[in-house]
DNA sequence: TTGACGCCCATAGTGCCCCATGATATCGAT
DNA sequence: ATCGATATCATGGGGCACTATGGGCGTCAA
């Protein structure tokens, strides 16, 4: 299966790498890519990593909004300069540096989450904080409106 | 019949796994997969579980949104990191993680429950109870339904 | 030199494939 | 209906392969 799905944390060495879980690994190999992309989520305290088509995807969201010059300016800017390049090493692991750490607390232990079509880096705590909130939000949302999938 | 139905408990083994019920199995086989996706539930300690066609199923309902809502991205979170893929072994079996011990409290046996489209899987006690429950709400629905009715 | 970073190997733990066993259900022949 | 042969299933265990993780060295630059 294609998708980045489920979630697993992995400790960082004495050296500061992190192993990338190998699932992920291979679906950004499956689709012929050997590097990774990683830029600082807009409204959380996390990481959207994955494939070269992440930052492709990224632009043309830039590109479909009328947003003020200024503000498309500054998403150009946090997409190409504040983004980085995440350099696997032969067994399949990443440095993580400090550009990493400043955005998401991550200091000891790194959350590997699924996105579908990307993934997603974060501290354990903040993690876990985030995905108790999402659940929260949703259960409330559909205690009003009842939802449409064919659950019971 | 290519539908979810009745319940069966089994044991998980000293190794971590349990078997798929081979009635839920030969309905997601007929429909040409080898793995199940999984993914807790919102309201109950039990994970909705199905081929992999269940996910799709909800994807599609991401499709029509935007992705930088905020209901679109609590969503995406919930379906992709909060649930994972379940591979099916040689023997039609699933090893147990700690992410479905977490949220069902499941120890040492599964209960697998059909509902239709898909199946769920639970604590046996928690099943039970929650069987019981479910029960007695409809009861207590019906006996106000031939109140109103004017009935005995 | 010192430290950051690349590449390589070692190892423990885990996932996954394969086969064995016993229990239960199905079926056929008498 | 009884009994025995056969198929199906849940369960158990052996063992290989892979993954995460740790550590040893070189290289290169400050």
């Amino acid at each position: 299966m294609n998708r980045f799905l489920g979630h697993v944390t992995n400790r960082i060495d004495a050296k500061g790498r992190v192993s990338v879980p190998a699932h992920f690994r291979s679906i950004i190999q499956a689709a012929g890519h050997t590097e990774l992309y990683a830029l600082r989520s807009l409204h959380l305290p996390a990481l959207d990593a994955g494939g070269p088509e992440l930052l492709t995807r990224f632009d043309n969201h830039l590109d479909g909004q009328d947003l003020f010059a200024e503000n498309a300016d500054d998403m150009s800017f946090y997409l190409h300069a504040d983004g980085g390049f995440l350099k696997l090493d032969g067994d399949g692991r990443i440095t993580v540096t400090d550009f990493m750490r400043e955005h998401t607390g991550i200091s000891s232990d790194v959350t590997f989450a699924g996105a579908n079509t990307h993934f997603q880096m974060w501290h354990p705590d903040r993690f876990e904080a985030h995905r108790a909130k999402v659940r929260q939000r949703l259960a409330e949302k559909r205690r009003q409106e009842n939802l449409t999938a064919g659950k019971s």
